[in-house]
RNA sequence: GCGAGAGUGGCGGAACUGGCAGACGCGCCGGAUUUAGGAUCCGGUGGGGAAACUCGUGGGGGUUCAAAUCCCCCCUCUCGCACCA
């Protein structure tokens, strides 16, 4: 039989205690006192149930809203559904069953698993991304993105996913394969919505500098915005008019260009390819079209590309330069023309290898005979002036050569300083049904906005979700639905159809930590007061999968909503700590491919919900990859049953050692360290080692005869963010009749966490060799006549001379001698 | 290829601004109690060595009285980006 403490039993009790008594029920203003915004990343509600490694990120974010509590804080802990998405609309492909149905089902489930962990979740503030309460906001974000500019409908190179029927964000496109799904995605222009986050670009860089985020994350997003600064410059061309247009960050180079490359879906390709060269430009131009991003990707050894036979006109020395398609330059960046300088740029370098174009040296410190020379430290400008000799750039470094050379072109009228960016505009329609409708009516081939009070356009009913997208033509499952699609615009009584595409994944997402501030206002998305009261959130925890999708794009809406006065913070996440992923027992991921998952209702029927916390917190640094250990989970029940036994005597009576008497002051030291160190690693979301210090104050309070009840009381209230049950019934045991959740956390004295007398290591020429028991803060004098007289010292010492004595008091004292 | 992070006992992991390497837990070894234990309690547990000692934080150099920690070179793993002009 089991001699666990009875947590089974504990375990609902306590949950239900909860439940009933509002206990975590958030306090909306007005009130005097100070929040605590404390967020997980809501989940996706999938058929499969929670997973353990949602369990850590919400131990860690709960253990610090009760934390917070207890301090005194006003504390928002929410949570809801992240519901539409592909995989319930994948499972009603599959089965004809309505994704609301399998969406309903999970959620219950879900909901039912985070009560099991003893989650401290406001569920009044529950809220559901598929409810048209909800989606009406979202209708009514893009009817203000609309508004401004900021969405619109554009012929664009896009994601076409064949498979999946349906367009894809470049954020959802990994190595050429849908993120979900891995299908073959290739790039076509098509007629699609997008919204304008390039118009974003600067402030979502430099507002990283405002949150207190993962270095690698703040990284990752200034990449994916990926702001290049240089200049745009007009090469005329010859025999036809106009202009080309290159994009560089080394105008510092132009002297140094040999030949120009447009991508091959470049507007100007037709027009510059002369008759003898059109079959081989139109044979590149689709043999590229054909190649999907992989492909395209998988060459990049091998420079290809074909010569239109046109040629551009250099502006500052009036060369003529031979005009290249390549795969190389790509059509999405900077303006999709290049001008090449093979002397200092290493693509530009090989392609001129491959076709034996002139490479000529315009910044001397490198052999561009071997490689192209790129430093732009020591790099010093050659060959650089103009052949009337009236300009030059001879001698400057870098710097110095883009500054002058970029001003000369400007009053020119040749080149202007510019700014480019890899961000594109974020493709925002998908060829869907599980997913919000837009609010938009389509008049004469014209987009309409549905006003306000039109909204939400809920999605219709139907049973076949399937997309109808042919090979060429993206078409919604929604464009079926013709009594749904013909309609009437409310406003001019005229007839319209319906815009048929779905919105992404993402668009509940980007603004759902708003609406759990006021989530059932039926007039506005979120009160004033409440958004000035509780914004912006103070701590976010979730999956670093999240690191460029997710919270760029909830960024960008933040801040259109800031601009419109939404929202009152210029960032809405201030502090951003990721969870590890938890790998299997087996040290791989876990998969139902390997049948190696942990169920966390498994763990929780056989250890309870309060080991499974403790246990996920103890495995080592939150933001580590670490494998789960079932045998490690024994181990915490080992400790949560010795706190029991600390209180409890085996007939389930008050523990016969308590006592009343104040503690002697070794344990009260104990205790006030306890408390100082747990304090400071929850405030460092350093859990496994707060873990450990209280595993250590137990063991030794274990060895005591006669138990301080006023030393318990604290350890009871420290560990309870942890493990609340058990926290929580150890409390009424110990004779209080309320809830943990609002008592005052404990505090310490520093004066009483100091020892009286420390250890001091004691080495010679840096060798250990010793410990001596010293009072605290003896003197260097003291110290090293108490190591010179020890006896164990003595046959390191005798005959020696001391050369210099090193004293760090209360920790270490180093004699350096002579040798003998 | 570029960028970021990380390599510490049999395992997960500790170690403040350089200052006793291995906290805490798992596992293992021994003992106590027990009809028994896969329960509980006590003790031990980095390697070598009988011991004195000695070697040890991916490898190799260096700085320092003192290096897991700082510097240089190299190796491995994880994540991200992947022709961005």
């Amino acid at each position: 039989m089991s001699t666990h403490y009875p947590f089974a039993e504990i375990e609902p009790r306590w949950q239900q205690y909860w439940e009933a008594h509002a206990t975590f029920r958030a306090e909306d203003p007005p009130t005097d006192r100070p929040k605590f915004y404390c967020l997980d990343m809501y989940p996706y509600p999938s058929g499969d149930g929670l997973h353990v490694g949602h369990v850590e990120g919400y131990a860690a974010s709960d253990i610090v809203s009760r934390y917070q509590r207890m301090r005194g804080f006003n504390v928002m802990h929410p949570t809801g559904w992240d519901a539409f998405g592909l995989p319930a609309e994948q499972h009603a492909i599959r089965t004809g069953v309505h994704p609301a149905i399998t969406t309903a089902k999970a959620i219950t489930n879900f909901r039912r698993q985070m009560k099991r962990v003893g989650l401290s979740y406001d569920w009044e503030r529950e809220i559901d991304t598929t409810d048209p309460d909800y989606y009406r906001w979202t209708q009514w974000i893009f009817l203000k993105l609309f508004e401004r500019g900021l969405a619109e409908v554009a012929e664009a190179p896009v994601n076409w996913c064949p498979e999946l029927g349906t367009v894809l964000a470049n954020e959802e496109v990994k190595d050429g394969k849908s993120e979900v799904g891995g299908y073959d995605v290739v790039r076509r222009p098509m007629r699609q919505w997008v919204l304008k986050i390039t118009a974003y670009a600067d402030r979502l860089l430099e507002d990283l500098a405002l949150v207190d985020w993962p270095h690698s994350t703040l990284l990752m997003q200034q990449e994916w915005i990926g702001r290049s600064i240089g200049a745009d410059v007009d090469f005329a061309l010859e025999g036809i008019h106009g202009n080309l247009r290159i994009f560089t960050t080394r105008p510092d180079t132009l002297f140094g260009a040999t030949y120009m490359v447009l991508a091959p879906e470049h507007p100007l390709v037709p027009a510059l390819t002369r008759p003898e060269h059109r079959a081989e430009v139109e044979a590149y131009r689709e043999a590229t079209a054909r190649k999907s991003d992989l492909q395209r990707a998988e060459q990049t050894k091998e420079k290809t590309g074909v010569f239109t036979g046109s040629h551009a006109i250099n502006p500052v020395n009036d060369e003529r330069l031979p005009i290249w398609i390549a795969d190389y330059v790509m059509m999405g960046y900077g303006t999709g023309a290049i001008m090449a300088v093979p002397g200092h740029d290493q693509r530009d370098w090989e392609f001129a290898r491959a076709f034996d174009l002139p490479i000529r040296e315009v910044v001397s410190g490198g052999d561009i005979t071997q490689e192209a020379y790129v430093d732009l430290e020591r790099g010093v400008a050659v060959n650089s002036r103009t052949p009337d000799g009236s300009f030059s750039i001879d001698g400057l470094r870098a710097a110095e050569a883009i500054e002058t050379i970029t001003a000369w072109l400007e009053r020119l009228g040749r080149g202007r300083r510019a700014v480019n960016y890899k961000l594109r505009d974020w493709l925002f329609s998908r060829q869907r049904y599980w997913g919000e409708p837009f609010p938009i009516l389509w008049e004469d081939g014209a987009p309409v906005a549905l006003p306000e009070q039109y909204l939400p356009v809920r999605l219709p009913e139907t049973t076949e979700f399937r997309p109808r997208s042919t090979g060429e033509e993206p078409v919604s499952p929604l464009a079926a639905l013709t009594d749904w699609v013909n309609t009437t615009d409310p406003v001019s009584g005229r007839p319209a159809r319906r815009e048929t595409n779905t919105m992404p994944q993402w668009a509940g997402s980007c603004w759902y930590y708003l609406r759990f501030l006021d989530p059932k206002n039926p007039r506005r998305l979120v009160d004033p007061q409440r958004e000035r009261y509780w914004m912006p959130v103070d701590l976010y925890i979730g999956g670093a999968e999240h690191a460029v999708l997710h919270l760029l794009y909830a960024r960008f809406w933040h801040k259109v909503l800031y601009d419109i006065g939404v929202a009152s913070t210029p960032e809405p996440f201030m502090k951003l700590v990721h969870q590890g992923i938890i790998l299997a027992e087996d040290g791989r991921k876990m998969s139902k491919r390997w049948d190696n998952v942990v169920n966390p209702d498994e763990v929780i029927d056989r250890y309870g919900a309060d080991a499974l916390r403790v246990y996920e917190m103890f495995m080592g640094p939150l933001e580590a990859m670490k494998p789960w250990s079932t045998r490690s989970v024994e181990g915490i029940t080992r400790f949560l049953d010795r706190v029991w036994r600390l209180l409890v005597d085996e007939d389930g009576a008050a523990s016969r050692a308590l006592t009343d008497e104040t503690a002697d002051p070794a344990t009260e030291r104990l205790m006030q360290r306890t408390v100082k160190k747990v304090t400071e690693d929850i405030e460092a979301l350093k859990f496994n080692t707060a873990i450990a210090q209280m595993m250590v104050c137990v063991n030794e309070l274990t060895k005591l005869e006669r138990r301080p009840r006023a030393v318990l009381e604290r350890l009871v209230l420290v560990l309870s963010p942890f493990a609340p049950h058990l926290g929580e019934e150890l409390w009424r045991r110990l004779g209080h009749a309320e809830s943990l959740a609002r008592e005052p956390w404990p505090t310490w004295d520093p004066a009483l966490v100091v020892e009286d007398t420390v250890t001091v290591a004691v080495q010679v020429n840096g060798k250990l060799r010793a410990t001596l028991e010293l009072p605290r803060d003896t003197g260097q004098e003291a110290a090293r006549e108490a190591a010179l007289t020890d006896e164990r010292l003595r046959k390191y010492l005798d005959g020696a001379t001391l050369k210099k004595v090193v004293y760090v008091p209360n920790k270490l004292l180093n004699l350096v001698v002579a040798p003998r």
